[in-house]
DNA sequence: TCTTCTGATGAAAGCGCTTTCAGTAAACGT
DNA sequence: ACGTTTACTGAAAGCGCTTTCATCAGAAGA
């Protein structure tokens, strides 16, 4: 039964027969304009109007097999980059008329295809998920489906894309690193499992590293939660080791803050006795001090692309496979020549 | 026509042939599944799993009225304090079945009007809402629909609502700066218009120096945009005052976290020279340097209650008008006695 | 033994919309 | 002037599910 104390809501009935014209012509008068004469059409707009008449949603997606929904699963809502790329990618669905359903998945892959069935339970039009690494299920869920799917930041080459190369991320971050004359480099990176994008950072770090014939060991490597205070204390494992990096790579810019953090309260100066690169660009890394050297990446954009993506898919308009949006390093005071 | 290129979905009458059972008792297999013999129910849910069976919700919303789906509307995605409340009620949501559907209306009353209207019509089953000042139009589309609506941060007395005393942060910033002998303080708030808790926590800070004799004259108060820039701006505006305030408040710890910086930039030393005081108590705020006094909000918890609280309404149990969660005070590095 | 429940299931009527298919009237072409 | 488009509108058949209502065993009570 319909729910609650609402009043008995206006109906595309009730518009047609305020308007004298069939459920049809009231119908075509939201989704297709162009096709009433003006005439009609203002006639039924104003009862519309007036009867303050708003469409049910789930009878247009059960007749028309299109909810105007898409879908997006991130890691965590709760995360400057992640809430940047959602907020771009509604506010560009919005312009068309979509709205955003979102899940997280914090971690596991089980809770990801928990929340891609979900999504697709609700018939969304499209899906927007975060990296190319998933359950087997999940993927088999997605194939299936055969809804136009947008992976972020990592690809497969099997699904659409809007990604960023991550392993060059890293590595402009190590290059500006050995280019300072750091020989010994350490990196603080998010838990590897379920993360493409880290290990593919560290991955392009450890590569730079090896093709300047230097190693990146386990050893100078640490995992840390996603978090401001796993930058802290990857930071501070790494400082108390003997042979103290004389730089660290954050795998991503919330680290390397708290590195900043670390070092500070230790007193040791940044980057006069440490220099700290990280990878993202927050707002926040321009503005912490000393200001942090950091590889740019197009967050905001990817969300945008993402929709704007999913929107072309869904018309059946043909999309690239893959767009890697560009990286690049920015300078700034938190790295320095070593002395 | 049902839309794109997918495989055609296995229905519930197709999951009811192959157990041989009705539609109805493979339907009750997952609603009600304890009016079942446990015998047919294990041969439904065989068929289901085998088939891969995926309700469509959009059928199911229009044929119960329920959507499992619940709204939610905020200024922005893109801040680290509704991100939380979002990844909470979402995290809460998902416990029950819901999905969150997200909409932003960046600081516009008319794009907030549009958003209730689009999630009216997507049939969401309640509705979360950031504060308790809107357009009319607004609050006259939620009274009509009588759908739940949970109001967050402020309340209106009207709505349900999960809130905190904006007026007692900004007085416990302001009490605790005047305890430590400052006189001339000032604060940097958000942009007024359309935000009551901005509104509210300015008003609790001038109440409190009124209280002390003391004054908030305008001049000591500047808007700013709710970005880290925004306070750099700010800060910079009042420190180049003649009568330059000893100490600062920010209306969100993100001003606050400029302040520093700004006075990081300006060789001022804080708390030295200069006291700040947020409001908010971000991750961020502890690690910041020197550790950022601030008025503890229970950001995750307004998401967790506002989820719960909607899940009662939808489920016709009491719910408490108001609940007002407590704010504290968190003393930290950045303020300290007036010299 | 006969009625009355109780528990399990099915038949069928929608939920509110979209969309095909027809149909009508006006405009056009020759 | 007459067939032929063209432009607009309506009738009706669903979309896939939920939910009343009815049915029918079998259990329980008298």
């Amino acid at each position: 039964m319909r729910g609650g104390v609402s009043v008995a809501r206006v109906k595309l009935s009730d518009v047609a027969r305020d308007a004298g014209v069939s459920a049809a012509t009231v119908s075509r008068a939201i989704a297709q304009p162009e096709l009433l004469s003006p005439d009609t059409l203002a006639r039924v707009r104003a009862s519309a109007q007036r009867l303050g008449y708003l469409p049910d949603g789930a009878a247009r997606a059960l007749a028309s097999g299109r909810s105007l929904t898409i879908g997006a699963i991130v890691p965590t809502l709760d995360s400057a980059i992640f809430a940047r790329a959602l907020q771009a990618m509604q506010a560009t669905l919005a312009q068309s008329g979509y709205l955003l359903l979102v899940a997280s998945h914090e971690g596991s892959p089980a809770a990801e295809t928990q929340a891609v069935r979900a999504l697709l339970g609700r018939g969304v039009d499209g899906l927007m998920l975060v990296g190319a690494e998933r359950a087997p299920d999940t993927t088999a869920l997605l194939k299936t489906s055969g809804l136009p799917v947008v992976l972020t930041w990592c690809g497969d080459g099997h699904f659409t894309a809007i990604t960023i190369d991550n392993a060059l991320a890293g590595r402009l971050a190590a290059e500006h690193l050995i280019r300072l004359g750091h020989r010994r480099i350490g990196m603080i990176a998010g838990h590897l499992q379920f993360n493409d994008r880290q290990r593919a950072r560290l991955a392009g770090a450890r590569a730079a590293l090896a093709e300047a014939g230097l190693a990146l060991p386990d050893t100078l490597v640490v995992e840390q939660a996603l978090t401001l205070a796993g930058g802290r204390a990857g930071c501070a494992m790494l400082l108390d080791r003997d042979d103290r990096p004389t730089a660290l790579i954050g795998g991503i810019d919330v680290f390397a803050i708290g590195c900043l953090e670390e070092a500070h309260a230790r007193g040791m100066a940044v980057p006069d006795h440490l220099s700290v690169v990280g990878i993202d660009n927050l707002d926040m890394s321009a503005h912490v001090s000393p200001g942090l050297t950091t590889v740019h990446v197009p967050t905001g954009r990817i969300g945008n692309l993402a929709a704007q993506t999913l929107i072309a898919m869904i018309a059946h308009q043909p999309v690239d496979r893959e767009r890697v949006l560009p990286v690049e390093l920015v300078v700034r005071r938190s790295s320095q020549r070593l002395a």
